[in-house]
DNA sequence: ACTCCAAGTATTTTT
DNA sequence: TACTTGGAGT
């Protein structure tokens, strides 16, 4: 028996997080609302498994949604248990099963080399192919039918059964793409071809090796005896099956997950999942965690009165023992540059009269784009800042052309490393040699690698002699790559490739700057040979290990800096911050005009802002700015509805708002006498006007009275009347729906129908 | 084959 | 605005 202080964590907890920690046996639902304590629940619940029931670690399977969150929480687990805590098998879906698929890729046809293509790489594919196959890639954007097939994938439909229904034929003819099943068919083949996995790739063909090869499925369910799911609302179909099958046997598996913060839809992420569950287990025990021990009252139940207005929800009441805190701080500005100003000017005084420190500050935004304005305030403060994800470590040029030739050594069927090295530096390989040679490949039905080693037969002279060079130098690289150890076969391909050399000859700063960031990732590839966790020190084990990383997962180097957050809502879900800026608050940005054409979508967006606002622990501010540059054109923004949607009792404007007059104060205005008086919202047929497919907003300066008009919002209608006062011009319009309205044609969105 | 410039187009979120 | 793409010229 164990002594009762070994399991002192116990005591620590309010009896239902006490209640998920001690029952381990059986299937378990835990609902968890946001700052409920979740990621201490999860960690004890590990440690009680080990500690009190002698659980092997390694029969341990916790699956997270991020490499970061995975960390952490084996770290947490280590606090409590020790050094055992590194057998356990915890990290995302992604990391977990492609280190599975990578032992068992024979079963599938893969080599255990196999390379993973990152969302570029996809496109990349999809747009050679879309072009080889002659089609329109204005119809079939490589964007809209990555997407398809990803959710495809992501609901376990292969090509064959894509290609073999007639539904998904029908859809994609109504939607003038009928050629989707085809391209879906050649971008699977070309994956396999180039031994290469795409993102969902590893998941799906999880699902294909534990279908198709029993003993494999056994394995694993032997295994793990204990699963445990992390953030369960964001689960996919694909997911969700991989999940249902390992636990199938042992039947103890525990989720945990909050509905109102399901904000991955849009990647085929599935609430359902959650239903589904209480019908696959009906011994299910299901456990809510409503205590919030993050937030002041006021912004838990700001929070709640704003998640409330969505319908599709379970029930669950969260509620907090915390002071009732200050008011969420209102911020209007006239532009999206001030708005920035504001915002580091609110920075700078809080800190001076409450003893902050920078990190103790974080500014959310939905695109990230808009990071520029705040950006350039804040330096211009002197406020340090980080930001987070946008561009990533592994997505700047200098780095995937490095990585190009590294994937290339490894794989000589990686054809989008290949295209991306093949002419780099330039070596006199030009398109259209490249392109000839992959025509003459497909001929022949022969690898790439073939073909280039005998390029002499394909392509006349100079173009070959210069491929007989890249050969030569990739067989070298091979060697290095089988023979040495990731650190010194890198080095070797940076050096030798030419690369290097090519980013030291540059002496601008971003030519440095490139220079520096090829001496990271050396250093990246040095850290992990020397880390003794690493048995594998291959440099094809690096590449697995990295394929999976994102820029969030990087950043603990500078963790203990003290400086301003930056990030999207979606970066910072299961962060949470003393202060908490959310910003752009304007309608058609937060709620994206991309969703509000659906209630759906619309709810989505609006767990994003529930999300967004449970961040805060002490204070959350809220602003928005009156116009804001898109496209680079000065766009007039109307306030968001969520600013609409808070119950008006936690708000406060702040007193220093503009003062400047703008031509969108009106609205300003009219809004907050909405706040005030909590005036009726838009009829709905205002709201879910779908536009029209093929929507463009018109050249607005010809409209006349009488013309038939189609707005993304009020529908359609007819032009009554046009009056110019001064530079502004409206135009009185009949809508059909959404009845009589005046709109400025200087910015209102008009498709001219006749 | 490569370089440069003009024109066009895009901004939703990410493992 | 800022990036990518396509065409012309070398």
């Amino acid at each position: 028996m164990l002594e009762n202080a070994d399991l002192d964590y116990l005591n620590g907890l309010n009896p239902p997080q006490r209640e998920a920690v001690e029952n381990v046996q059986g299937p378990s639902m835990i609902i968890a609302g946001a700052g409920s304590g979740k990621t201490r629940v999860l960690t004890y619940r590990i440690a009680h498994l080990i500690k009190k029931h002698n659980v092997d670690p390694f029969n341990i399977l916790s699956l997270t949604f991020t490499n970061k969150a995975a960390k952490e929480m084996r770290n947490r687990v280590e606090d409590v248990v020790g050094t055992d805590a590194r057998n356990l098998w915890m990290g995302t879906f992604h990391s977990v099963f492609s280190r599975i698929l990578r032992s068992e890729a024979d079963k599938l046809g893969y080599p255990s080399h196999f390379t993973i293509y990152d969302a570029d790489d996809s496109k990349s594919l999809i747009k050679q192919i879309v072009k080889s196959f002659g089609l329109d890639d204005k119809v079939y954007k490589p964007n809209v039918v990555f997407n398809r097939i990803s959710s495809a994938k992501n609901r376990l439909v292969s090509w064959q059964e894509y290609t073999n229904n007639p539904v998904y034929l029908a859809d994609d003819t109504e939607n003038g793409k009928p050629e989707m099943g085809k391209i879906y068919r050649e971008y699977a083949t070309r994956c396999f071809k180039a031994d290469a996995m795409d993102f969902d790739d590893l998941l799906f063909n999880t699902n294909v090796l534990f279908r198709d090869h029993i003993d494999v499925l056994n394995k694993y369910q032997q295994r793990f005896h204990y699963v445990m799911v992390d953030e369960f609302q964001d689960t996919n179909i694909s997911q969700y099956v991989i999940t249902k099958k390992l636990a199938a046997v042992r039947r103890n598996i525990c989720i945990v997950g909050d509905d109102a913060q399901s904000i991955y839809a849009f990647r085929g992420a599935d609430i359902q999942n959650i239903l589904n569950f209480e019908k696959d287990y009906p011994e299910l025990k299901i456990i809510k965690l409503e205590q919030n021990y993050r937030s002041s009252k006021t912004i838990v139940n700001a929070a709640n009165s704003v998640i409330t207005k969505n319908k599709n929800q379970l029930r669950k009441s969260v509620w907090t023992d915390n002071n009732e805190g200050d008011l969420i701080e209102l911020i209007k500005a006239t532009t999206d540059n001030e708005e920035g100003k504001l915002v580091a000017s609110a920075i700078f005084e809080s800190k001076a009269n409450n003893q902050y420190k920078n990190a103790d500050f974080a500014i959310l935004y939905r695109t990230n784009s808009q990071s520029r304005a705040m950006e350039e305030a804040l330096r211009r403060n002197n406020i340090k800042y980080q930001i987070v994800g946008g561009l990533s470590f592994y997505q700047r040029k200098e780095i995937k052309d490095l990585l190009g030739y590294i994937r290339y050594s490894v794989n000589q069927n990686d054809e989008q490393a290949l295209r991306r090295i093949i002419n780099l530096p330039k070596r006199g390989i030009g398109g259209t040699s490249v392109d000839k040679l992959f025509v003459v490949a497909n001929e022949q039905n022969l690898d790439l690698w073939t073909i280039l080693e005998n390029a002499k037969n394909v392509i006349g002279g100079r173009t070959a002699t210069a491929i007989d060079g890249f050969v030569t130098t990739i067989k070298s690289f091979k060697l290095a790559v089988e023979k040495k150890d990731a650190f010194e076969a890198a080095s070797q391909i940076a050096k030798n490739s030419g690369l290097m050399k090519e980013l030291y000859d540059d002496k601008t700063i971003e030519g440095r700057n490139r220079y520096e960031n090829v001496q990271e990732l050396l250093n990246g590839i040095k850290e992990f040979v020397d880390n003794p966790e690493n048995e594998d020190k291959s440099m094809s084990a690096f590449l697995q290990e990295i394929a999976l990383l994102t820029d969030a997962d990087n950043k603990d180097k500078d963790e203990d800096k003290d400086v301003v957050t930056m990030m999207t809502i979606h970066m910072a879900k299961g962060l949470e911050f003393k202060n908490v800026f959310v910003v752009g608050m304007e309608e058609d940005l937060f709620p994206s005009q991309m969703m509000i054409s659906s209630r759906q979508d619309l709810e989505e967006e609006r767990r994003l802002f529930y999300v967004a606002i449970t961040r805060a622990e002490t204070k959350l501010y809220l602003s928005y700015a009156l116009t804001r540059y898109r496209f680079g054109r000065l766009k007039t923004c109307e306030p968001s509805r969520f600013l609409e949607e808070i119950d008006k009792d936690f708000l406060k404007f702040n007193a220093k708002m503009s003062s400047t007059p703008s031509p969108g104060d009106q609205y300003a205005k009219t809004f907050i006498s909405t706040v005030q008086r909590t005036v009726p919202k838009p009829p709905p047929n205002q709201l879910f006007h779908k536009p029209s497919a093929d929507f463009r907003p018109s050249d607005t300066s010809k409209l006349a009275i009488g013309n038939k008009v189609e707005h993304p919002k009020f529908g359609f209608g007819q032009v009554t009347e046009i009056d110019i006062q001064g530079a502004n011009k409206k135009a009185h319009i009949s809508f059909e729906k959404a009845g009589d309205k005046t709109l400025l044609l200087s910015f209102a969105k008009l498709r001219i129908l006749d």
